[in-house]
DNA sequence: GTAGCGATGCAACGGAAGTGCATTTATTGT
DNA sequence: ACAATAAATGCACTTCCGTTGCATCGCTAC
């Protein structure tokens, strides 16, 4: 508990009840979630803070933002010296077309790309989809 | 113009004045087009047929859909020999953080990527997000 | 204590995707 | 050519999320 108000302090976000909590929910899940996750999880919480919380964090570098293909805002914890504010880690995203998780394979960066001349990349999203271990039985 | 009719026969789309039209405009367009951009090229349009005919597009493998991470849903003409509805045509996509253009990099495949144990890949996505071309002044 | 600022909660807005159903237009069979 | 059938189009409406404005609450500093 006093960890993740430590983690928060560190980031300059002030570690309150409701950011504690959420915290903590995406501490204990191991896959990406979207705001209506949080908020079904939580039955007493406004979608707007939720909504400003995931903002703040992300802006802090507490979370990562990750865009699956779904259309939907999903988000996920950042590991201890990830630099995703700087996008200087781009790891790669797996999005499962069966149980419709998505989880960080923060192992496997994003192979470096050569683009035609005049392009400057800045940022780059890797999305593969398919079935994930779970769902594919081993 | 008969052109254009014969492709959409070729792919068992019927091919009515709407859809010629607009099959036109993309061809024109050399980047990636929203619904929204369609309804604004083409004053006396309703919304309804042209989402329907990109879907329609998409299905009969006329046209791709195309996730840049704008949360808009654009679609580019499939190249000719393209099998992307089998997911065998994983061209990366550039999308311009300047002007908001999505453009095809048809000629840049996806990389193969090894995965985690378990997890069986089916399709993949990667946009390439910076400064393009015409932006970038040269 | 009180002034000030950040966090929270409620309500409403907005864009874009998607659906139901009536109408028009094209195709087919006789 | 005509009727029957199917496909395409148009209008209205819905839903889903993300987003914003504004009032209120609660902590913190002076
Ligand atoms: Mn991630
Ligand atoms: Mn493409
Ligand atoms: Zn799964
Ligand atoms: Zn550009």
């Amino acid at each position: 508990m006093k960890e993740i108000e430590k983690t928060l302090e560190s980031k300059s976000v002030r570690p309150t009840a409701m950011r504690i909590l959420i915290y903590k929910y995406m501490a204990e899940k191991e896959i990406a979630v979207a705001l209506t996750d949080i908020e079904n999880a939580f039955a007493k919480s406004d979608r707007t803070t939720l909504y400003r919380t995931l903002k703040t964090f992300e802006e802090k570098g507490v979370v990562h933002q990750i865009d699956d293909g779904t259309g939907i805002h999903k988000y996920a914890l950042c590991e201890p010296g990830c630099n995703c504010e700087l996008d200087q880690d781009l790891h790669l995203h797996f999005h499962c077309a069966n149980c419709d998780e998505t989880v960080c394979l923060t192992e496997h960066k994003i192979p470096h790309i050569n683009l035609p001349e005049g392009f400057i990349a800045e940022d780059a999203n890797l999305v593969i989809k398919g079935i994930c271990e779970k769902c594919s039985g081993q």
